[in-house]
RNA sequence: GGCCCGAUGGCGGAGUGGUUACGUAGAGGACUGCAAAUCCUCGCACGCCGGUUCGAUUCCGGCUCGGGCCUCCA
C-alpha cells in the first residue's frame, strides 16, 4: 500500500494541492510571529496550534523541518497602515518601562503558553530588531525601481510589481473603495510603508539611520527580510492568520517580487514561498478576541477557571483550522471532557499492555491500521479524523494492546496532547476563585470515608453536600477521589 | 457601498451524489448505601425555494440569516 500524498490548501492559488519539498527530503517553513505589545488572546494561539500540526505532519512524512517564528518587536503599528503609532512605542508610553522590557515581557508571556500548549520550540525565534541592518539593505536593494519618498518614510508602489494583491483576491484598484488616504502623496491606497522616518523634532526608543533618514522599518518589511535571511527563496510553506491573507502577506508577496527582480507571480520564488497557508479566527460570540475590549480571553484565564491549557488545544484539534471555531466555556469543557476520558483510555491500554507481557514490537500495525492516520493527516491536516481514528483503535478491544499503544503514539505524534504522559492529576487544575484547597478537600473526604465506614451516611452525605457546595465532586469508586466541577 | 466566506442534531464539529463521522450534553442499563466517576446501549441534524439527477445534505441558481475583510489584529 503506498502512502498517501500529503495534500495541502494553498491559499495563492485556493486549491489543495499535493505537496512537493523546494529541497529534497526536507521542509522550511515560516509562520508569522506575534507582536510583543500585550498578552497574546487564545484566539492568537489557534495559529501556533495549526503551525505545529503542519509541522509535525511533515515530520511525520520524513522531511526534516526548518521552522521559524518571528516576533515583531518593532514596527507594527495601532492604525491606519502609516500614519498610527508603533504599538510597543504607544505600550511604552503608557507604563513606566522601556519599550525593550515591554517586548521582553510579552516574548516571554508568549514563549509560556508555547510551552503549555505543547507547541513545539522553532528552529528559531527571529527578533525583528536583530535584522535592522538586512532590512535597510533589502530595502536599497528594492528603492530604485519600487520605492518613492516622502516625508513620512520610503513607500512601495504597488502598481510595479504585477498582480498586486492576487493572495488577497482583491479588486484591483478602482479607488471606489471610500477609504480614508492618511498619507498625502501616496500614488496607490494600497502603497505601503518600507520605512517610516521619525518626524523632524522627534525621538522614538527605537529608530535606527538609514539612507532615508533616522526612524524604524516598516512591519511588512520584516517578515520578507527574516525569511529570505533565514530559509531562502523560495521556501516551502508561508503560514499565518486568516487576517493576513489580506494586507500583510500581499504586501509581503510584493516585496519579494520586487526582490527577486521579476515581474510576476508565475513561479515560486516570485512569492518568496511556494504554499501560502492561513488558519480560520477562533470567534466568540459575544464579542470579539479582541485585545482593545478590556479583559479579553488569554490562556491564563482559563488555567486559572480552572481549565487545563491542552483542553483548548483539544479544542483546536476538534475542528479544521481552515474552519472558524466558536468559543464558548460549555466547548472547552467538552474538550476537557473528552481529554481526560483519553487520558484514562491510555492509561487503562498501558497497564492492560503491561499486563500481557508483549513487547509493541510483536504487532506491527498493518499498513491499513497506519493509513487511517495517515489518509486523515494527509488530507489538508484533518485532525478532527485523527483524534475520531484514534478513539475507534481504542475502542477494538480485539486489537492486541501492544498493536494499539503504536496507534497512541502515532496519533500523538501528530495531535501533540502528550496522550502517554499526561495524568488525570495533571489535568485537575485547582481554580484560582476555589474556596477551599487540596489539603482541605483530602481532610473532608477522610471525615466522609470513616463515616460511610461506620455507615453514618447521613453524615458522609453532609459532606458530599458540602463539598458539593464548593465547586468539589466526589467520586468514592474512582482511584482519582474528587474532580473539581467547572462552570 | 465593494470583496469574500459560511449555514449540519441542545452545543461543538467532520464528511459525503445513494447505508449521514465523532465529541460533548441528554435518555436507559450495569456498578454504587445513595450518588458521582467509569463501562454498555440509544434518540436527536444536514437554513428556505427552485433546478440538474433514477436519487442531493452533498452539484447549480435564487433567497434569508450569520460572519469576515476593505483601518491594527492569529
Amino acid at each position: 500500500m503506498t502512502a498517501p500524498t500529503l495534500t495541502l490548501f494553498n491559499s495563492l492559488t485556493r486549491a489543495l494541492e499535493p505537496f512537493v519539498p523546494v529541497h529534497e527530503g526536507e521542509v522550511r517553513v515560516y509562520s508569522c510571529g506575534p507582536t510583543v505589545y500585550n498578552y497574546p488572546h487564545i484566539g492568537n494561539m489557534r495559529a501556533y496550534v495549526f503551525a505545529d500540526t503542519l509541522g509535525r505532519a511533515l515530520e511525520w512524512r520524513g522531511y526534516k523541518l526548518t521552522h521559524v517564528i518571528n516576533i515583531t518587536d518593532v514596527g507594527h503599528l495601532t492604525d491606519d497602515a502609516d500614519a498610527g503609532e508603533d504599538k510597543l512605542e504607544q505600550a511604552a508610553a503608557k507604563s513606566d518601562k522601556s519599550i525593550w522590557d515591554i517586548a521582553r515581557h510579552y516574548t516571554q508571556a508568549f514563549k509560556s503558553d508555547v510551552h503549555a500548549l505543547n507547541i513545539r520550540q522553532p528552529a528559531e525565534w527571529s527578533v525583528a530588531t536583530d535584522y535592522i541592518e538586512p532590512m535597510i539593505e533589502f530595502a536599497k536593494g528594492i528603492a530604485d525601481k519600487h520605492c518613492y519618498e516622502l516625508d513620512s518614510g520610503l513607500y512601495f508602489d504597488v502598481s510595479t510589481v504585477a498582480d498586486y494583491g492576487r493572495l488577497a483576491r482583491a479588486v484591483t484598484e478602482d479607488g471606489g473603495e471610500g477609504r480614508i488616504d492618511a498619507v498625502a502623496g501616496k500614488r496607490n491606497a494600497a502603497d505601503f510603508a518600507i520605512w517610516r522616518k521619525t518626524p523632524a523634532g522627534e525621538t522614538r526608543q527605537m529608530e535606527w539611520e538609514s539612507p532615508w533618514g533616522r526612524g524604524a522599518p516598516g512591519w511588512h518589511l520584516e517578515c520578507s527580510v527574516m525569511a529570505e535571511k533565514l530559509l531562502g527563496f523560495p521556501f516551502d510553506i508561508h503560514t499565518g492568520g486568516i487576517d493576513h491573507r489580506e494586507i500583510h502577506h500581499p504586501n509581503e508577496i510584493a516585496q519579494n517580487q520586487a526582490f527577486c527582480g521579476c515581474g510576476g507571480l508565475d513561479e515560486a520564488a516570485h512569492s518568496g514561498a511556494r504554499i501560502w497557508m492561513h488558519n480560520n479566527f477562533l470567534i466568540e460570540r459575544s464579542g470579539k478576541m479582541s485585545k482593545s475590549s478590556g479583559e479579553f480571553l488569554r490562556l491564563q484565564l482559563l488555567i486559572d477557571r480552572g481549565y487545563h491549557p491542552l483542553a483548548y488545544r483539544m479544542m483546536c484539534l476538534q475542528a479544521h483550522y481552515r474552519s472558524e471555531l466558536e468559543f464558548s466555556w460549555e466547548g472547552l469543557g467538552a474538550a476537557l471532557t473528552r481529554l481526560k476520558r483519553l487520558v484514562m483510555q491510555v492509561d487503562k491500554l498501558k497497564a492492560e499492555l503491561a499486563a500481557s507481557k508483549q513487547p509493541e514490537g510483536s504487532f506491527p500495525l498493518s499498513a491499513q491500521e497506519r493509513a487511517m492516520f495517515d489518509e486523515a493527516i494527509c488530507g489538508d491536516l484533518n485532525t478532527a479524523v485523527v483524534l475520531t481514528q484514534l478513539e475507534t483503535l481504542l475502542a477494538a478491544k480485539k486489537t492486541p494492546a501492544a498493536k494499539r499503544i503504536q496507534g497512541v503514539r502515532i496519533a500523538d505524534r501528530l495531535l501533540g496532547l502528550g496522550l502517554l504522559e499526561l495524568t488525570r492529576e495533571d489535568l485537575r487544575l485547582n481554580p484560582v476563585a476555589a474556596e477551599i484547597d487540596e489539603a482541605g478537600i483530602d481532610a473532608l473526604i477522610a471525615r466522609r470515608q470513616q463515616a460511610r465506614a461506620n455507615k453514618d451516611f447521613s453524615a458522609s452525605d453532609a459532606i458530599r453536600d458540602e463539598l458539593a457546595a464548593k465547586g468539589v465532586e466526589v467520586m468514592d469508586g474512582d482511584p482519582l477521589g474528587w474532580e473539581w466541577k467547572l462552570d
